[in-house]
This record gives structure tokens, C-alpha cells and sequence, in this order.
DNA sequence: GCGGTGCCGATTGTCGACAAATTGACAATT
DNA sequence: AATTGTCAATTTGTCGACAATCGGCACCGC
């Protein structure tokens, strides 16, 4: 089992590298919903040819990220109120059996883990920006999952988390007490400590289902909005 | 909210029709665990240039069907034990999930579908292909999982379903009684009728866990060979 | 005989080009 | 005035080509 003594040339991939920075685009909302995805312009940008692009954008597309129409080209995926919903459905139906399964296969070392990362958004919520927080909070429900020792489920949670960004970005803001959020991550790893399924479930589901009620109702707002106006600010590229 | 009266024209993309193909040839067994998957080659044979292919793959890729090593290529994917035992344990916290849904929102139709199911299945032990007795299986269960009106949990069974069949092609054969396997589907279906929580998540459980204990101890059997012979029939391409 | 070295064919990464299709605008017609 | 027909500009679909890189093989010194 000799570790290798130097880490491995990092060789990023074009294609990767490319499916990275629209990924980032869209979860901050630099790319809005709808918006096309010119294979021109965005190997422009990228200072490449048309084909990395595309690939790129094969990837994206099976991600749900964006959506592809033959002939037509690639747009922005646009999420409705009821896909948010089935987003935070699944989530919790998956990370509660990720934690049931944690139960039985966390370690010492990981339940360390998910503590430090409570501390860590205390000190977000008295100074870190919005994004800083939710990042944060994202990384600690991957902990959990992680600690399924599960990585089909492990990769399942970063696709929904990266979904679940692109949701609350377009909402704006959804921190209203961060102090409170982080407070609420205690009762969970304080039940995956003492064992106590039942708690940690209920823990679990209530502080996920919290999140969908708030993320949906506020995406609700946001659908009334632009179908007030006709033309939404939705279908605007930028 | 008036629905569009007619469906959309499907233009069958180049893409998605070379995917579909490299993942029947991969289910079914055609192109082995390890294959590497030549680019020209692949062109030839569909008759195409690599760059479709190449998108293609980059599709398979993200679905796991795949993996990728920069500057060497696409090779199907070598599935290990363990990455069954995740997939079907995935299946398991899926499923259950979708089936307490359905308990809230399945239909009347949809259970008479399931029952219809059932009764294929039936037929099927009669006279009927091992292929298409495990298709028509993973059809009922993704009828159950559909009825949880959860698009997006019906997306993960389909990727998951995908990795199970490519996993059960490469044991070769599973169903030692497909007269009893159709029978063990009838308590999941009466207690959703009965509307009976527990026993339509225990019989689930159960249902599921069966298979997952055949599929992965079947595998181990099969990674034990291939370990044997120094240089098993895993990385032959054909 | 054996481990290391350098070369060669095969394969991937990327690109620019051309054909086909879509979009939107404008003109023509009823 | 509304609908239809036409056309040009833009964009996608696919292809063949070239450079960079990888894997395997013979070669070489020990």
C-alpha cells in the first residue's frame, strides 16, 4: 500500500475544464435560465474550437443542467416550482437512508469531520458571505452522505446539490437567521452520536423539509413574477 | 395552461441514436467490462465521423456506463461487487422513498398498470426469454417508482436500472424460478391497495434485498474468477 | 538473461470548413 | 389587418486533417 510519493499531473481535461466554468456560470446565475448557449460565442470565450464546447455541453445536458433541442441548440435548464419540489423530495428520501446507512458505517474521524464543519458555519454566520454559508451548508450534507460510505449515492447528492445551488441562486437570498441554520445541524450529528435512529431521521427530515418548504414557496414568488410580466426577466440572456 | 395539442415531431439525434447503441451493446453484454471503446472504430461502424461518437461517449460517461482517461481513451466501465452492492443499496432507499410517495399520489390507473404488470410477469415465467423476464421486472419497478410523480427520482431509477441490467448480463443467469420471483411483486401491489405503509415498505425492502444478496454474492463468484485466471475475460474486447 | 532506452504505429485532442436547418424580418396577397 | 411566402443571416451537424501523445517493440548495455 506505498503511496505514490508525488501526486498525479493533474491533467485537466479542455472538455472538463469547459464543463466546469458553465457549471459555475449557471449555479451563480451568470447564465440565467433559458438562456441560449451559443457554441460560437462560448468557444470565443474559451479562446477554443466549437468541439470541447459541445462535448461540454453533452455533459451538462445529461446532468439536467441544460437542455438540448436538436437543430436548436443548448439553453439553460429553466426550473419550475414542481421540479424544486421533487429536487428536495429525493433529497431527503436519499440522504435519510445515506444516514441510516451512516449509522452503521461512520467513523470517529468523520463524525469529527461533521462537527468542524458546524463550527465552521458559526463562524460563517457572523462573518462569510451568503454564498460562503450555503456552500458550506452543502458540504456538510455531503459529509453525511459520504459517511453511507455509499459513492452511487454520494454522486446522486452532488448532481441534486448542484441543482439545488442553480434553485437558490435564483431565488436571491434565503439565509435569513444564519445563526439558526447552523444551530439546527446539531441535533442531527448529536443523534448520529448516540445511535439514536429515530431521532436522526426525524432531525434529518425535519431540517431538509424546512429548506424545500422555503426555497419552493419563494420559487413560487419568483414564477408569479415573470408571468406578470409577460416577458420575464427568465428569458433574458445578458 | 392549455396543453400544446400535439407532441413534438422526435427528431432522432445522431448522438443520442449512437449512445443508445453503445449502451444496448454494454447491457446485453456485447462489449465487455475494460473494452476499449476506439473512437474510429466506433465511426466506422456507425458510419459516421468521431466527433458524434466522441459525444456520445461523453454521455455514457456521466451516466457511469463509461470511464474516461484523458489522452488514452473511453473503456466500458469494470463493475466491481461493491459498486453493486451501492447501486442496489442506492435502489433500495430510492425505491422505498418513491413507494411511500406513491402511497399518497398513485392513481387508479397506475396500480391496474402495476397489476397488469404482474400479470405479464406471470406469462413471461411461462414462456418467455430470461432478457426479457428481468426487462419486463425493471419495468414494474419503474412503474412504482413513477408513480410517486417524481420525475426526477424516476430519472436516478432509469440511470440506476441501467448499471443493474449491465451488472445481471455479466453473472449471465438469475432467475432460478421467474414463477416465484412474479409472486413475491403481489404484496408490494396489495399493500399499496391497503394503503399499508409498513408492509409496503417491508415487502419492498425485502423484495429488493434478495436480489442484491443473489446479484453481489454471484459477482464476488465472478471477480474470484477473473482474479484466478491471471487474465480473465474482464479485459477482452471481442 | 534483464532492466532501461529510444523509436514507430496507432489513437486522441483540437481545429477549421462546408452543408443543412432554423430564425426573424420583410414583402406580397387575400 | 392578418396571414402567408420568401429570403438572408445566423447557427448547428458533421466531416476530414493535422499535431500531440500513448503503448508496445526492438535494441542496447550490463
Amino acid at each position: 500500500m506505498a503511496e505514490s510519493m508525488f501526486s498525479e499531473i493533474s491533467t485537466t481535461d479542455l472538455v472538463t475544464q469547459i464543463s466546469r466554468q458553465i457549471t459555475e456560470a449557471i449555479v451563480t446565475g451568470r447564465l440565467k435560465p433559458g438562456a441560449r448557449l451559443t457554441e460560437l460565442q462560448l468557444s470565443r470565450e474559451f479562446g477554443t474550437s466549437r468541439a470541447p464546447v459541445r462535448e461540454a455541453a453533452r455533459l451538462l445536458e445529461s446532468q439536467g443542467l441544460v437542455v438540448f433541442s436538436p437543430r436548436r441548440g443548448f439553453f439553460v435548464r429553466t426550473l419550475t416550482a414542481v421540479d424544486l419540489r421533487d429536487i428536495y423530495e429525493l433529497r431527503i428520501g436519499l440522504e435519510l437512508h445515506a444516514a441510516s446507512l451512516a449509522l452503521e458505517r461512520i467513523g470517529q474521524a468523520e463524525v469529527a469531520g461533521l462537527e468542524r464543519q458546524i463550527e465552521k458555519l458559526y463562524r460563517l454566520a457572523d462573518a462569510g458571505s451568503a454564498e460562503s454559508q450555503i456552500f458550506e451548508d452543502f458540504a456538510f450534507h455531503r459529509m453525511l452522505c459520504a459517511a453511507s460510505h455509499n459513492a452511487r449515492l454520494v454522486k446522486v447528492y452532488d448532481e441534486l446539490a448542484t441543482e439545488m445551488r442553480a434553485g437558490i441562486t435564483l431565488i436571491g437570498k434565503l439565509y435569513d437567521d444564519p445563526h439558526r441554520i447552523a444551530k439546527t445541524h446539531e441535533p442531527i450529528v448529536a443523534a448520529l452520536k448516540r445511535s439514536d435512529r429515530k431521532e436522526l431521521l426525524g432531525a434529518l427530515r425535519d431540517h431538509i423539509t424546512v429548506a424545500q418548504e422555503a426555497v419552493v414557496a419563494l420559487f413560487h414568488g419568483i414564477e408569479k413574477d415573470a408571468t406578470d410580466a409577460q416577458n420575464g426577466p427568465i428569458w433574458h440572456c445578458g
